[in-house]
DNA sequence: CGTGCGATTGAACTATATCAAATTCGGTGG
DNA sequence: CCACCGAATTTGATATAGTTCAATCGCACG
């Protein structure tokens, strides 16, 4: 158990810096000797609350979580997801303090690398701190795109482009994909919160996606089924994601 | 002349610097020592345009600074506003092909910094890469902030919280600030830019929010003339800025 | 003195929110 | 296997925040 699974935990943050960042097989082999400290996260919970003060960085291993902010309200953005091998709080290695939240949408395994771990080994491999980096950066980028998306585009843009970045995000850590299949496994809920629509709105604008026949859905098993026309609807370019070029000869 | 000029300019970025990190009189110095390309640009013009491949990293000496995207349709987003001393496109030493353009508001001085020199700095001076990294980080955080400013608050605490925001950080580097006026160069079209809100709806908060007492303005000369009450209104809290225990016992 | 940009106003329109109820669905216990 | 439960989805009706269009006004500047 403990040699083989500890290794696939470390392909997956392999597997996601090498989307954007090359890495020889010696650094490869630094990032497997990380120490984590696994554990498993209900659905919707908590994984990092605003106001923390991490001395770990959290790595996704499954599942899927996202970040998010509350207004004095109470009204909840949320901010981005997160897939496995990704690393949503490595901020917190020079920002003390947390200014958002992370939590699971579904039920996750995680792990947690003491900052000391990733500081020296940065320290000590500058091609793996360039590819943190990167790694860090391309999320301020889609944080970027996502502030044209709520601030700019209509609802039904909105959603589609979501689930335009989401589709490719998905397909680019399953290369085995079969179809256009992939699980949203998000609510309606949740889509609002991250487009900043309200339920109602966000299934009608659903409706009217499934109605033009971009998508079909059964319960959270989404199909592309136009691929094209869902990037045309949803004003989308894959650019901003800074993927090297992509593995496995998809294109988007 | 140059000596003197020079230093001012270094000046900028050194203050910016050590608003969220602590630096040694030795890594000022390095700092000091960064070759700096000037360049004036007039108001309202690109200063990097989006799908460039930058070289060189851009220092903002005077003026005011913006970055921004575009949908399919010509909307133009406003992603972050930027002051003297501020690197706004730390990222291009990262990610090759820049995904927004950065453009002037008023009338600017920039300086342009090869990127071989901040990277040779960085790789020798273990402080001031970690002070780079906190500036693109906190940059990140702004980021986040305005997503949930644009996805979740209502117009007029929208325009409260960029009003905020940005007050907040002209004092921090106009520290003589008499009383508390700032100067907000930018029109009510870009106000509405920033904000995902058309022009006349701005204006129509504008007056609100006078009406209210929370600020005053003669032209684009502003005074904040209830503080408290302005934060309130657009529901601010500084933490998402990071800043050191801040400076001149100025207390947010 | 125009000329032109930015600010302001008014009126009509619409995208989206809110409220409230009904329906579907995935599980869970009997 | 069925009945039931709570959560998620869907629908309908109404309300509203914010947009759009179209003038007008006020200036700063040449």
């Amino acid at each position: 158990m403990s040699a083989s699974t500890v290794s696939s935990d470390h392909a997956r943050l392999i597997i996601q810096l090498e989307l954007i960042a090359d890495l020889t097989e010696s650094e490869r082999e630094q990032l497997r000797a990380l120490p984590l400290r696994l554990r498993k996260v209900a659905a919707r919970t908590d994984i990092v609350s605003e106001g923390d003060q991490a001395v770990e960085t959290c790595l996704i291993l499954d599942g899927l979580v996202c970040r998010y902010k509350t207004t004095g309200e109470g009204a909840r953005q949320i901010l981005s997801f997160h897939f496995p091998g990704d690393l949503p709080d490595l901020q917190s290695l020079y920002l003390e303090c947390m200014d958002h939240g992370i939590a699971s949408i579904t039920s996750t395994r995680v792990a947690f690398i003491p900052h000391q771990a990733l500081r020296s080994l940065a320290a000590r491999e500058p091609g793996i701190a360039a590819a943190l980096a990167k790694h860090a950066l391309v999320d301020a980028s889609i944080f970027r795109e996502w502030i044209l998306n709520v601030g700019q585009r209509q609802a039904t843009e909105r959603i589609a482009h979501l689930f335009c970045e989401f589709y490719v995000r998905a397909r680019l850590l399953d290369s085995g994909a079969e179809q256009d299949s992939i699980l949203l496994p998000f609510t309606q809920a949740e889509l609002g919160d991250a487009t900043g629509l309200s339920v109602v709105h966000v299934n009608r604008v659903l409706q009217k996606i499934r109605g033009q026949g971009l998508i079909e859905n059964k319960g959270h098993n989404y199909t592309v089924t136009d691929w094209p026309g869902l990037q045309r609807a949803g004003d989308f370019n894959a650019r901003y994601l800074h993927l090297k070029a992509t593995p496995h000869g998809l294109v988007f």
